[in-house]
DNA sequence: GATGAATGAGCCTTCATTCAT
DNA sequence: GATGAATGAAGGCTCATTCAT
């Protein structure tokens, strides 16, 4: 992260902004979280260690457990911050979409591929998160999949589109499908020797949307 | 697999041929496989132990290593198991489809949820995999978005069935969008709280098709 | 070391001050590497485990791996913390004996017999290394009998008292009969069930001098 | 040796000698010493195991504790079939010497330069066993510092040939001497990085015996 | 707050030993 | 006799957690 604080405990002079000796409870939190983020794209979730974290994020070792009470609740409070960064990213987009459905389709298949959220580090973060997700409830309810808003939006802008005449079908299964199509091909970016770049990746995910809504959407997006 | 050896140790009926102490490499090796896609279902990719696929095996915890020499070996060759599984059913469901188009492209999408296939252990195993994949090369190497002839396969199906006027638009990305689908699906099959049968993810991958190719396939399967 | 804390953890006195729980990383490190060579010495090369050290230290078993990250490290270092030890011991003997080469003899034959140096442990961690040193290059290294600068001094003196007329012969061969005298009497002092003791060492060495260098040494020691 | 058995099992011809698949127990069992005794050389004392032992031997795993009951009793039969080789080796030359002690302290000297007895495997198996002595009694008394028989006889000569005014001093310190020197001589030959040949072993333990006998030995051997 | 030494449970791995074939 | 699969104890090593400084 970009506003990540200056790791360096022992840049002071006079009159300078103190050091970040103390840092604020939240920023050091989330510098922790990001080296989480890191950590587990680097080395993936099996072999992640707190003192991987902890070095990533230059600082002692003892620091994670003074922060975070234990492990699990470190790798639990990476995958909430994830979640609700995913969410606000878009519930934001979609409240800038304005009413219109077709606009608002076209916000949310958008959304999951902005920069910010859909860097390498993430995309590798979130699906070791799925790797675990199996036999781990906590993680399992934190999965898009189980995003019951986000279904239910989607699902509600199928409809009114199928209503408005823009295509035929079930809008459950229609928004499902659109919803895979995304999960399948964040997992292309992840796991693919030589994965194709972000065009690509959401010319494919139009490619799903101008079959279901020809009127509406082309390969290129949004029908002019 | 159905014929796997019952890893129950104790299930032993007082007429039943006592469980054979030695056994032949090949099928003690594929026993602890077996264990060992168990054992990941069960407790997850980190959480996995030799103590305990051999315990899910009935065995004793040297003889792992004695047949793998390794952990990271017996779980390579887990995964290059389910690979070669996977890949034997989808190319015999080809052949059987016989030379048509559309009869092949349903036997593709028809074979990923075949129940020998599809069981809840393999899609946990697999998703497992999956998440480790990003920082594993071999694992990489041996996920299904790095099947190549996958891919083609699916991409001369799509274009045949293009050039005979079925569907329009780039073979690659439906071939992709139908791909990304089904992987989709299965992730969903995984991760999902409440998740549907297989109907319901049959019928969505129909859904999908049937967007791109409205004259052969319909939401239930192949248009009569 | 005369000045390695004590290994007995429980010979607490009342008022004595309290062992203190962290120590410096050298000293710490220095405590291990002793208790290394009375473990050898104690329970042999081959039986030497990492927990025998750490009981014998009085410490933890994870901080033998902490200070030194695998017993294969440990071992290297104790033995080349042995080889230091021998090496400033037998220069500082040297060095204090002055420019006449019959001094200087007389100073290195008694320096491998210095009590500080000549203890039964250290001899028998000594021993335990030659009779690993054939397949580890490493310890072949640091082998006495490699030690190439102690080899060049003792055939210097030898050279320098045959051209001052105290012997004849060739002076290569004459300094490692002495070397060789030496290492066999260490030999004699850690595997003889009835040992003799540093006198009769001492007289033995001696004896071997006085047959070179008649008119300098007696099998009691410099000729006054 | 190269007297070994053929471990081959399979080379039967019709009218050919059985194939050894049964072969003597004593030879089997020498087999499997010599296998030993390489092992040691190769590996080093602490890193053999039975799995090596069998497999230098081109026999089964199993093999070794059906003809020595334990690792332990392996290994101990071991050390007495090479002093026992030893002792046959220099009280054989010397009732080959005859009764002039000269010619006695001569073949004793030669004895364990002998080509049969001194070869670098042994070397290294011996040097093993003295790493280990120190704290496995059975070990220790094998060793040769604690040959009783070989230190009395070499004592005897001594005093024979000071008696005859061959030399003068202490004969048991001389004896002393003389077998360190040869001892020291072997740990030569087994660890140092550029070791010498069997001429300059001779020579130098020729110079020791030259030094204490100077009118019946040279550093060349015996005067003529 | 922050550090890093220290602890100890648990894991992977090795290997001597046993035993059915 | 001979083989090699199978067992289980024990060792090296990792790492989450604690805690004195």
């Amino acid at each position: 992260m970009s506003d990540a604080p200056d790791p360096t405990p022992d840049a002071a002079a006079p009159d300078a902004p103190p050091p970040p000796r103390k840092l604020g409870r939240d920023a050091r939190r989330q510098q922790l979280i990001e080296a989480t983020i890191e950590t587990i794209a680097a080395r993936g979730f099996a072999r992640t260690t707190l003192t991987d974290v902890a070095r990533m994020a230059g600082l002692s070792h003892g620091l994670v457990n003074f922060h975070f009470q234990s492990k699990d609740k470190l790798l639990t409070e990476t995958l909430l911050y994830l979640a609700e960064e995913y969410r606000l990213n878009w519930t934001g987009a979609l409240e800038a979409a304005g009413p219109d459905p077709v606009a608002r389709l076209d916000a949310m298949l958008r959304a999951d591929f902005e920069p910010a959220i859909c860097t390498p580090s993430r995309l590798s973060a979130w699906c070791a998160f799925w790797g675990e997700a199996q036999c781990r409830p906590m993680y399992q309810e934190q999965c898009g999949s189980n995003d019951e808003a986000y279904i239910a939006v989607m699902e509600s802008i199928c409809a009114r589109m199928i209503a408005a005449g823009d295509g035929s079908g079930d809008p459950a299964r229609i928004a499902r499908v659109l919803r895979v199509t995304i999960e399948g091909v964040w997992l292309d970016l992840m796991t693919m020797t030589k994965p194709y770049g972000r065009d690509e990746a959401l010319g494919t995910v139009y490619t799903c949307a101008a079959a279901f809504f020809p009127g509406r959407f082309t390969a290129a997006g949004l029908r002019a």
